[in-house]
RNA sequence: CGGGCUAUAGCGCAGUUUGGUAGCGCGUUCGUCUGGGGGACGAAAGGUCGUGGGUUCAAAUCCCGCUAGCCCGACCA
């Protein structure tokens, strides 16, 4: 993409309105627009990294062996009256009625309506384990919404729904969820801590809540510094062997980490040591639940066992904020100049800089460099505005592009362009398709 | 939903106390000079002062209502 030719509405100054460092980054780099209180356009650049981000969380649930669909954002309110969480919900839940006055809603969640699709195709045991999911738009109309995509009232968020036919099945794909999650945030560059959880509105026995260390977090956390140390890396997951699934859960979920919900200082400092001690302040970036029958009583999704015999089937559900992710990914990369992402979210691989325009061999150069990285299949930014260098240097460093190739004409008579890491600061000086393979061996390795 | 605050040009703000021709910085447009970390000079465009009513010869300014947004708290991916 030609910077002349795309839209990327920049701010210089902070918006008076954005109080945390993601959101006032987001509106400064024109990712995002709010059109009114929690609800936000998503301009062209914030898209591409929602759709990135979206991207690597379909390939981990499906790799898991998760099955992706689509619900849709309007419900009827029918099947919540038939759960009882019609009533339960609350002023959280937006409720519309439609040209005949029948109650619909916009879905906060999807448990009712996966529930009963369930119920209408699957009969028998014999279909089970089944692991349905989707990413689509949700609504919860928050007392307060703030933090820009961070609590919005409208948010994209991945919900998955398992359907066992007993408990430890069900705990399996508690399990299941719990690697493929950390499996996703990993590649998105992040440090999540699963912690031990309330369970919420949604109900049920098991819960875990995956938070991000930030400065800026809304919940409190407390856990065993060794959990840091925890990577799964390019370990070998084999997702239907039960027995390796719950050694993984064993090593993340045994560590103390709680957050204020559920901290108990007693148990902290019975079960890690003073010096190992970590109280932080943390995002939510996901949460998983296993609430057993709860859904399948209440609405009638049964299905036959071996002996013929109708039981609710063991359920669970597992979501994450993929919309909350950008927020998340930002508060945790950056720096005073701007965001700095990760190789595998980043809008664009990287970004040309032409520090004199106009100049025959400089636009040469630059033009060159584009076209090879557009032929690769790289998204690169090519900034071909008059702007002067520091104006560009500036635009790049907000919007946070990983990697920068600097043409100017002192470099280009030496045969030399300039590559730079917006994480480390770090030039080096190299022929053009030196530069070039550089790049594209960093992001063979990344992915 | 309780408490606090704000609303004036695309963004950031002054002007409101004490009513009297709507301002500044950044950005935008045009021109010239520039050209390796948010350049200089010159010119220009851009505002029903959130909204409805009231007081007044006169309202951004005073009074009343409404709306929107932000912050703190209680709730949440």
């Amino acid at each position: 993409m030609r910077l002349s030719r795309y839209f990327l509405p920049l701010l210089k100054e902070n918006p008076a309105e954005a109080q945390i460092i993601s959101h006032r980054l987001m509106l400064r780099s024109g990712m995002i627009k709010q059109s009114s209180s929690g609800i936000y356009s998503w301009l062209p650049m914030g898209f591409k990294v929602l759709k990135k981000i979206e991207n690597i969380v379909h390939q981990e649930q499906k790799l898991a062996g998760h099955i992706p669909m689509l619900m849709p954002t309007l419900q009827s309110a029918e099947l919540w009256k038939e759960s009882g969480r019609y009533e339960d919900y609350g002023e959280e839940m937006l409720r519309i009625k439609d040209r005949h006055s029948r109650d619909l809603l916009y879905g906060p969640t999807n448990e009712e309506l996966i529930t009963d699709i369930f119920r209408s195709h699957v009969n028998s045991y014999r279909d089970l384990p089944l692991t349905l999911y989707h990413i689509q738009w949700k609504f919860r109309d928050e007392r307060r919404p703030r933090f820009g995509v961070m609590r919005g009232r409208e948010f994209y968020m991945k919900d998955g729904y398992n359907f066992d036919v007993d408990k430890d099945n069900a705990l399996h794909s508690y399990n299941r969820h719990l690697i493929s999650y950390l499996r996703t945030y990993e590649r998105l560059g992040l440090k999540a801590i699963p912690m031990r959880a309330d369970t919420g509105p949604i109900g049920g026995d098991y819960s875990h809540e995956f938070l991000v260390l930030a400065e800026t977090g809304e919940s409190e956390v407390f856990f065993d510094k060794s959990i840091l140390n925890l990577s799964l890396g390019d370990r070998q997951v084999d997702f239907e062997n039960k027995d390796q699934c719950q050694e993984i859960f064993n090593e993340w979920t045994s560590p103390y980490a709680r957050t204020d919900e559920t901290h108990d200082n007693a148990s902290f400092d019975k079960m890690v040591p003073k010096d190992q001690q970590i109280t932080s302040r943390a995002i939510e970036v996901g949460q998983i639940f296993y609430f057993g029958t709860k859904y399948s009583e209440a609405m009638g999704a049964n299905v036959n066992n071996s002996e013929g015999v109708k039981i609710p089937v063991h359920m669970g559900s597992h979501g994450i904020g993929v919309s909350r992710l950008l927020g998340a990914i930002i508060e945790a990369s950056h720096d005073d100049k701007g965001i700095i992402w990760p190789e595998n979210v980043t809008p664009f691989q990287v970004g040309i800089i032409n520090l004199k325009q106009g100049d025959e061999e400089t636009d040469n150069v630059c033009s060159s460099i584009y076209k090879t990285f557009s032929d690769f299949g790289y998204d690169c930014l090519y900034d071909d505005t008059n702007e002067r260098a520091g104006s560009k240097f500036a635009t790049m460093d907000l919007i946070g592009i990983p990697w920068r190739i600097t043409v100017g004409p002192r470099g280009v008579k030496n045969g030399v362009v300039e590559v730079t890491s917006r994480k480390s600061g770090e030039s080096i000086e190299l022929s053009p398709e030196l530069a070039i393979r550089k790049i594209t061996e960093i992001y063979e390795q990344a992915d």
